[in-house]
DNA sequence: TTAAGATAATTCAACATCAAAGGATTTAGT
DNA sequence: ACTAAATCCTTTGATGTTGAATTATCTTAA
């Protein structure tokens, strides 16, 4: 559904293209939300699982760093991952200002269930894609995010 | 940064390629919002009235689909838009469940300024890409987003 | 040693978002 | 006409999100 904006030609195509990134990155996410292979978590929820099950336990600066939200944020989505039990904080004992957040074997198995139905979920997304496809996506998405901001 | 995910050559690309588009877009989101071309609106606001400016008004049912968002939320942001007087809410005549939701003229004029800003912005982001390559990621998005979910 | 600055986590206010439930209205079936 | 189902909007309650202010801790330099 293009832009019905009539500017110059390199402009159009531009905002064109950004309309589709953004359609198709919704798309994407609000069906993999709905699909259930997320284990009834919130996509920052599953993303700090995710990191903590394939990076080891890390501080709530590292995690925030690494999913992209904010310092209060974090606070906030351990206290809860917290509550159901499946990370835990961890002092630091070199800079008591520092926790580590891990899994707690719940969260472990947790993760090693739901990750496998979210991998295959995924995987079927992207199915409509050649594997070529996939790596020139992959390339192109490069450069769009390098430059720095 | 892939994932560390071991499994069959062709989940890990499918899950690197999802890790990267989700990254890309946070990015570019992320660096659009500052740009201050959105007119201090939220993504959500900036995304009805663009569709209003472009497509005219649309009942809060037909909104809600286009950006991907809850009925509920809808309301919400027709709310909010309509305490900035940027949208106005018309009763439709056949149906009195439906409010059609339509541009006020400040709305327009709105619109109308902050959206070649915009356009001009995002056509900067874009130009890390050669036309022939915004193509070839319109036609994958394009792919990916069309199958029905 | 001490003062200044930097960093980590928490708290808080304000708003965004969704899912679920509810109320009003329309449509379809009998 | 009457009922049942579907549709549209709103409300409610829980969580997510940010940004700013706060507290605690660490580091550096004088």
């Amino acid at each position: 559904m293009p832009t019905h904006y009539v500017g110059d030609p390199t402009e159009v195509l531009a905002l064109d293209t950004w309309i589709k990134l953004n359609r198709s990155v919704e798309s994407l996410v609000s069906r993999v939300n709905q699909s259930g292979t997320m284990g009834g978590l919130t996509p920052t929820q599953f993303a700090v699982v995710e990191a903590l099950y394939h990076l080891g336990p890390l501080s709530q600066c590292q995690l925030a760093a690494r999913v992209f939200k904010s310092s209060g944020n974090m606070t906030l989505v351990v206290d809860n991952l917290e509550k159901l039990g499946l990370v835990s904080r961890q002092p630091d004992a070199n800079d008591r200002r520092v926790s580590f957040v891990g899994l707690t074997p719940l969260g472990k198995q947790t993760v090693s269930i739901i990750f496998p139905q979210h991998a295959a979920f995924v995987t079927e997304l992207f199915s409509v894609l050649t594997q070529d496809e996939q790596r020139t996506l992959g390339e192109i998405l490069r450069k769009l995010g390098k430059q720095e901001g």
